[in-house]
DNA sequence: CTTGACATACGAATTAATTAGTACTACAAA
DNA sequence: TTTGTAGTACTAATTAATTCGTATGTCAAG
């Protein structure tokens, strides 16, 4: 058996960008963005979001005719969940060799790290 | 249609970080240290392990009647590809959200960020 | 009233990922 | 020489993820 993905799949999470820009998004909301990237039908649209639904990301009301959606996690806590899951997974847990990673291939230059050091002295 | 995973899948990455920590590996060595976590097949890894040698990641050698694997490339070159796939996919190529992420949710502290920054420094 | 636009509901097809069973082969021990 | 062990090759089954078609209903315009 395969095991269930836990956090969003790629398309999934690609819909759920689109929500949390909008905020409510309709169907069709979602499928004309989509459609600027790439051809999908919008049946394929309306499953997805359905999914969503019943996994708990979205929720639901009528609107005149068609269901508006809207998220029911901000942002930042889905995406936090996923990138818990991906150090879990992929750096057994700990997030210090990810940072090491990021240095090393200068995806992060002195620049940010002092950034953060900031937001760190806001934080406490 | 479903998109091919570019970077290694779950079940793929765990039979990577044991061949590396072995160096070289058999099927047999993979099998009994993934029984120490869980039930499975001598058959599966067997099936897993061709599959990686097929998208390049293993390569195998015969040695008396097994075949002997290795790893095409390093971990940090592999794991730091998924990180690559990772960002791009979740923080839309950028690396720094990313960080704000790990310091707001207390997953890298001051003292990790002033070792990251000593690092820097040996870098360059 | 008929027709077209637009929405949902439902079902199904395709591909990837994961798991494992069965058949067959080679070698070594009895 | 027979038999058991350990390996590979091949096939297949299952589930998740992704995509979309068809049927159906509703409302508004003509």
């Amino acid at each position: 058996m395969r095991p269930k993905h836990t956090t969003l799949t790629p398309q999934e999470l690609e819909i759920m960008k689109l929500v949390w820009q909008r905020e409510p998004a309709t169907v069709r909301d979602i499928y004309e963005a989509l459609l600027e990237h790439r051809k999908i039908a919008y049946t394929t649209v309306m499953t997805m979001m359905k999914i969503l639904e019943t996994k708990g990301y979205l929720k639901k009301r009528r609107q005149d005719r068609a269901f508006v959606y809207r998220p029911t996690h901000t942002k930042n806590q889905v995406i936090g969940g996923m990138l818990r899951e991906f150090i879990d997974r992929v750096f057994n847990g700990s997030a210090e060799p990810l940072l090491v990673h990021l240095v090393k291939t200068r995806h992060i230059r002195e620049k940010e790290l002092q950034k953060m050091a900031r937001l760190i002295e806001e934080i406490k």
